[in-house]
DNA sequence: ATGTCTCAGGGACTGAGA
């Protein structure tokens, strides 16, 4: 089963793309995030027809979430428990039966804006709610699979200029003990599983021309409870939507696990 | 490199956010 994670940016914009991208790549369960729309504007027919079932939770402007499965969902859950919050950034789901089901976790973490500032603060927070929520899902369901933007590059090999970004937004050291802090409950980050390209990013700022300029950063993750990441195969990012025409500022981020 | 892309409001362009 190859499950995926991708920051498309705008839905709307991406919907050719990201069905094109299906038919190519054909994952079994992809998360979508920063979609952009509101509910009623979901395009769920056109997943439909590629033969795909959907779960979405978006607004209006920013944020926005969706899981895409081949096998109907259920369980389905939005928003972080006891974490109030008018934004958009999670979703959960099931899929599969009995003893084979897998619970998957899409998420679209807080950029932060500058270290610092109230964004920053509300990203600090958000993710200590959300490692509150994990854990719990954890204690449910260890075949747990958390994909997503989490906007943190965990490491200085993440980050195609470390010094630059030093104490920067996203490689903060605050921001970066949340993520560790993360793997502290038993998550694995399926990318460092295997050996890896030195300069493997998923995101490039549009700004500075980052893709073509080999600029990135190590953003996206999918982060496997013990069980699943003892299973995966394989864990990679693929470059060639970056190269399209319009293309997501991030790439999409891919697992194949066992079963 | 205050660089680009996206969306909303409003009906050309500016401001937000990333």
């Amino acid at each position: 089963m190859r499950i995926a994670s991708w920051n498309v940016n705008s839905l709307k914009v991406r919907l050719p793309q990201l069905l094109g991208w299906l038919a190519s790549k054909k994952p079994d369960v992809v998360c979508l995030q920063e979609t952009k729309l509101e509910d009623d504007k979901f395009p769920a027919m056109e997943f439909e027809a590629a033969g795909y079932r959907c779960a979405w939770s978006g607004q209006k402007t920013y944020n926005g979430v969706a899981i895409l499965t081949r096998d109907a969902p259920f369980a389905l859950a939005t928003g972080i428990p006891g974490f109030p919050d008018e934004q958009r950034r999670v979703i959960a789901a099931s899929i599969g039966t009995g003893v084979d089901s897998i619970r998957v976790i899409c998420a679209y973490v807080p950029n932060g804006q500058a270290v610092g500032s109230e964004k920053y603060e509300y990203k600090l927070r958000w993710l200590a709610a959300f490692r509150g929520w994990l854990e719990q899902e954890l204690r449910q369901t260890p075949r747990l699979a958390v994909l997503g933007d989490y906007n943190v590059a965990p490491a200085d090999q993440d980050v195609h200029d470390p010094e630059a970004w030093r104490d920067k937004i996203l490689c903060s050291a605050p921001e970066r003990e949340a993520f560790r802090s993360l793997l502290g409950l038993g998550l694995k980050d399926a990318f460092r599983l295997f050996t890896q390209e030195p300069g493997s990013f998923t995101w490039w700022d549009y700004r500075t021309n980052g893709f073509k300029r080999g600029l990135g950063l190590r953003i996206d993750h999918i982060l496997l409870g013990s069980e699943l990441a003892s299973g995966c195969r394989a864990c990679d990012i693929d470059l060639e939507p970056r190269r399209a025409e319009r293309p997501s500022d991030h790439a999409p981020i891919m697992a194949d696990l066992e079963a």
